[in-house]
DNA sequence: AACACGGGGGC
DNA sequence: GCCCCAGTGTT
């Protein structure tokens, strides 16, 4: 690797995208902006990154905020724990840093939500430091580039890379290596269709030279997504309506939504919704009904919405849920699906 | 080592 | 449809 860095960074140099966190060497923003893009694409988490550090811009103001109000701002990210943890980390900062950012790797991937790849990323990108950045476009590249044919998920495969890059990023510049071995990635060194004819380390490349690119890296296939099925509950009672936090662990952890049960088809009513939700015979009736379906990647969830109007609330024995006014719905924290309904319901 | 964890965009 | 994204934490 060591002939062709100069043309690496050269290149990262001249065409790199301007966006709004290589404008820093902030490390609280290079953080917000890491984990906002853990699993996500730039154009998805470029708006969430200005949202976030204009409502929380510093240590302090993250660590004293309420957990509902970063997941509102988090709202339609999807993986929900990244917000939570990154509360914990703030106050992992103040408890431990007296709210500075920590300034060296190890440090810095002790706090909640970092892991290898965000403590490189932060460490090099803010403070110089020599550790390589590995993440999916740095693994692609390092596999097609080397020729690495071991299995990308595999421990193996990482410590190889790893081993690698540690010898090419000592001898140069840290923060730049990484950015730029993170934009051939995204932009050059594409899952499909990489465009080799403008790669500036295309010279030494083992996949480009043997005509590899289709096969590495290795990944083998992925499984299917489980299908489920979910009915939700709106439960309307004197113009007020029935919302309920999911606890915070599991999917759409701390966010909002109509109260929700799991059967094994979509098709009938639930046999314990009247005893989940605590309504007895006669106190309630059925509006509406509609159903669709809502894609994760991993669920593939078939959920049906059941309108029901009640004469009181008082026997309602569901967990953590709150009776609120039908125009302040949209002011909690919700996820995708929950918001999906009630755009269906004009709500 | 395998899984859980969202949502979206490119092809 | 399928792939996979500036991954991490848990089991």
């Amino acid at each position: 690797m060591q002939n062709v860095i100069p043309n690496l960074l050269t290149w990262y140099k001249n065409v790199h995208r301007k966006l709004p966190w290589r404008e820093t060497s902030n490390p609280y923003y290079i953080w917000v902006s890491e984990v906002i893009l853990q699993q996500t694409r730039v154009e998805q988490g470029r708006e969430y990154y200005v949202k976030f550090v204009d409502k929380f811009p510093d240590v302090f103001s993250l660590a004293r905020a309420d957990v509902s109000e970063i997941l509102k701002i988090w709202q339609g990210l999807g993986y929900y724990a990244r917000a939570r943890n990154m509360h914990f980390a703030a106050k992992q900062m103040v408890d431990l840093h007296q709210g500075n950012f920590p300034n060296d790797y190890f440090s810095i991937k002790n706090l909640r939500g970092i892991g290898d790849y965000t403590a490189a990323a932060i460490a090099s990108f803010a403070f110089k430091q020599h550790y390589p950045a590995i993440d999916g476009n740095v693994k692609r590249v390092t596999a097609r580039f080397y020729g690495v044919d071991l299995p990308i998920s595999t421990p193996a495969f990482y410590k190889l890379v790893e081993k690698e890059l540690f010898l090419a990023i000592k001898t140069t510049e840290p923060d730049i290596f990484n950015q730029a071995m993170i934009e051939l990635g995204a932009m050059v060194c594409t899952p499909v269709n990489p465009k080799c004819e403008i790669c500036p380390i295309q010279s030494e490349c083992f996949a480009f030279k043997f005509d590899k690119t289709l096969e590495l890296p290795n990944n083998p296939p992925k499984k299917k997504p489980i299908r489920k099925y979910l009915h939700f509950f709106y439960i309307e009672v004197e113009g007020h309506l029935v919302l309920q936090q999911r606890p915070s662990e599991g999917i759409w952890g701390g966010l909002n939504e109509f109260p929700c049960i799991e059967s094994l088809g979509v098709d009938e009513i639930p046999e314990n919704m009247m005893e989940y939700l605590g309504l007895e015979n006669g106190s309630f009736e059925i509006v509406d009904n509609f159903e669709f379906k809502h894609l994760l990647t991993h669920q593939t969830i078939f959920a049906k919405l059941w309108h029901l109007k009640v004469n009181s609330n008082n026997n309602l024995t569901l967990k953590n849920w709150n009776l609120i006014k039908i125009n302040d719905i949209r002011t909690f924290p919700l996820h995708k699906l929950m918001v999906k309904i009630l755009d269906k319901l004009h709500l």
